[in-house]
RNA sequence: CGGGGCGUGGCUCAGCUUGGCUAGAGCGCAGCGUUCGGGACGCUGAGGUCACAGGUUCAAAUCCUGUCGCCCCGACCA
């Protein structure tokens, strides 16, 4: 992509609206804008970022045996009168009604809908175990909004839902989901507590939270110094169960939350199944969730510096940003044009800043993108014909002629 | 919803206490010139119903009332 032809508006300074740093590099780097309290447009760079998010995800749900779906954010009020839960979430439901007088939301969650969907389908234990997922907006109208993506009234979740005839088989389903989660928060590049908690409005018996230790986070939980078990926060809990160590509190944004349902739902939406005596038994359930859009925010809350985001590899907006220091320089140019089509052939995504900027703009710009890799064509290129490379988590340097530089960037890239 | 803060060109802010010339600065933007490896400099220029509504006054960005919006602290949650 060249930066001429994408929309990338960086900010110098820190626009007063944003207190958290995730939200203060978000808006500078040019990755959202704020359209009212909670509800957010996606530039270019934030787009990339969520697509390379989602793909992390889909990768892990699909290896995981969870088949994508999509369901529709528009519903019906009757199927949340089934359940009990247009009482229990009225305060988050965005409603209205239609010309025609019927009583309407927009989805806050989808166990209503696909548990609706599962029950006209399913109804033999030979169609089980199944497990569902969809990534899609979800809209709830929150108390209060804040931190930008982090706590929005419209934002993106992965939910999955898992259907099976027994309680072996929601373990299963469990375990598999809860594997997939570290895999897809590992490759998001975040460091990252998995704590059991308190269903709450779900339903069921059991679940894990994913929380992210983060200076701005919204909960709070209690982290052992020593082993790193985590706890859901109480005044009681004084010490590690393990390490009978003082244990320390820790503000977290909690990027997912795992649930055993049960037969919550399908006994008030009566999804049930023949099992194989011909026994007519409600569907077991599990939910799971990711804040999709939230994890931009974790990410950079995590990966940061007085300059600016950095992007950990699989996230990043582009690979590489290539920095011709003077475009009216012909060879300079040529060599940047060069460099960015060999690496696009090879499918490595590149921006070239091909603004007719001064070098110190690009240098602080690529810097606040936060982009993995960055390669400088300047001066020093016209007097050795050498290529600088600069990492931008570590801030190493380094030089390479013309044969080897291809090469080297793929062996960074790739290591 | 309760408590606190803020609203002045695209961005960051000054001016308001103590009303008074055509409402300012820096950044950004446009043009010209000089610069050119870490957010350059000079000159010229465009851009604002001072959030909105009402009130007080000869006169309101400034004082009063109300409304709206944004941020922060609490309850909710991915």
């Amino acid at each position: 992509m060249l930066w001429s032809k994408t929309f990338i508006p960086t900010l110098r300074e820190v626009p007063q609206e944003a207190e958290s740093i995730s939200h203060q590099l978000m808006l500078r780097a040019g990755l959202v804008r704020m359209l009212m309290a909670g509800v957010y447009s996606y530039l270019p760079l934030g787009l990339d970022v969520l697509n390379n998010i989602e793909s992390i995800i889909r990768d892990e749900m699909n290896k995981a045996g969870a088949a994508e779906l999509l369901l529709p954010a528009l519903q019906p009020k009757e199927l949340w009168l089934k359940s009990g839960r247009d009482k229990t979430l009225a305060e988050v439901m965005i409603r209205f009604t239609d010309r025609r007088g019927r009583d309407l939301c927009l989805g806050p969650t989808h166990e209503e809908v696909i548990t609706d969907l599962v029950k006209n389908s399913v109804s033999s234990y030979r169609q089980l175990p199944l497990v569902l997922y969809q990534i899609q907006t979800k809209f709830r109208d929150e108390i209060r909004p804040r931190f930008g993506v982090v706590r929005a009234c419209e934002f993106i979740m992965k939910d999955a839902y898992s259907f099976d005839q027994d309680e072996a088989g929601l373990e299963n389903n469990y375990q598999a989901m809860h594997a997939a989660y570290k895999n897809i928060f590992r490759r998001c590049g975040l460091d990252y507590l998995s704590i059991e908690a308190d269903p709450g409005v779900m339903g069921g018996n059991m679940s894990h939270e994913f929380m992210v230790p983060a200076v701005s986070g919204e909960d709070v939980v209690l982290r052992c110094p020593a082993c790193k078990i985590a706890y859901a926060f109480s005044e009681d809990q004084k010490s590690c169960l393990k390490c009978k160590v003082k244990l320390e509190k820790v503000n977290c944004i909690e990027i997912g939350h795992i649930f055993k349902l049960g037969t919550k739902y399908s006994l008030a939406l009566e999804a049930n199944f023949l099992d194989a005596e011909g026994k007519l038994k409600p569907i077991i359930m599990g939910c799971y969730g990711i804040g999709v859009s939230r994890l931009i925010a974790a990410i950079i809350e995590q990966n940061n510096d007085e300059n600016g985001i950095i992007w950990p590899g699989e996230v990043s907006p582009f690979r590489v940003v290539v920095l011709p220091l003077d475009i009216a320089d012909k060879k300079i140019m040529q060599k940047a044009q060069d460099i960015y089509g060999q690496l696009s052939a090879k499918g490595v995504s590149v921006l070239l800043d091909d603004r007719d900027e001064r070098a110190g703009v690009k240098f602080k710009d690529a810097d606040l993108l936060g982009i993995t890799l960055q390669v400088v064509i300047g001066k020093e290129f016209l007097k050795s014909n050498e290529v600088e490379l600069k990492l931008r988590k570590s801030n190493e340097k380094f030089f390479k002629n013309s044969e080897e530089l291809i090469r080297e960037i793929e062996k960074i890239l790739n290591g």
